[in-house]
DNA sequence: CTGAAATAATTGAAAACGGAATATTGTCAA
DNA sequence: TTGACAATATTCCGTTTTCAATTATTTCAG
């Protein structure tokens, strides 16, 4: 069998595809000058707040000590603030402050727009396919 | 129109799968103690030998002042090493050494074992349909 | 030819990252 | 109830990564 060129590799293609998008939302996020990490946070919150640290390190993929040190430098931008959880004190739970809201309503048409130009390159039935081989392997 | 949850988000789904399989692969690069990039690094140069910095920043996808500093680290290891490019003596060509071919031939197994893997789970047909989508989406 | 602009790689200083250790709180078996 | 273990977040600190500037070489218009 012919050697598999690296080229033709799947892992190769996602994470030449993960670069590109990620270059893209970062382009367009340059504007608003918001690290994409910080949006990306502020999308977690958006989807379910207060949320606790390890929830928002595993969702957006950002590892516990970095993440401190996001949250710390977004809190000292006012986007979000700590609030211990009174359930479980060990917790502490991130919740948006009104700078955050303001600033992921600005930007979070960039997101959407990205998701929206693949689905209508795809055609929407090759999204949805490319969505569920995706999922397939994940996990 | 209800808000597209960020999990499903192609562009969310598909750093999660890449972060994945970054992590399956650094999990069994591990007992050999090769960091991935070093890794990608010879995978590049198995394929087209030898290869100026440029060529191979851009294929692994790896920044260029990036990419110096990890080739001097395998320069001292013995895995590779420079050569000026005589017709362009801007170019610096890099050359796999006997301890890089030993190293790779050891190790190109863990890459193509974890594509197969995921053609299998795919079951063939889907994977090349997979393969597709992303290169459809690809620049 | 010449020199201004372009290209390639590297360097140096600063920032970001992440593993290991730490501090705090919670859980549960005995 | 207690004491060992688990879970959560942070801090510490060495490594890695990156941006901007620099060096070296090539290209090409005039």
């Amino acid at each position: 069998m012919a050697p598999v060129r690296m080229k033709d590799q799947l892992a190769y293609l996602i994470a030449s595809l993960n670069r590109q998008l990620e270059n893209d939302l970062e382009e367009r996020l340059r504007p608003g000058g918001v690290p994409i990490e910080q949006f990306r946070i502020l999308e977690v919150l958006d989807a379910s707040e207060p949320a606790p640290m390890g929830e928002i390190a595993s969702q957006s993929l950002i590892e516990p000590p970095t993440l401190t040190k996001i949250v710390d430098k977004m809190v000292s931008e006012g986007l979000v603030y700590r609030a211990p959880d009174p359930n479980d004190r060990r917790r502490v739970l991130i919740v948006t402050a009104p700078g955050g809201k303001a600033l992921f309503k600005r930007l979070r048409g960039v997101s959407t727009a990205q998701e929206q130009r693949i689905v209508e390159l795809l055609e929407s039935e090759r999204a949805a396919e490319l969505r569920n081989l995706l999922r397939e392997l994940l996990q």
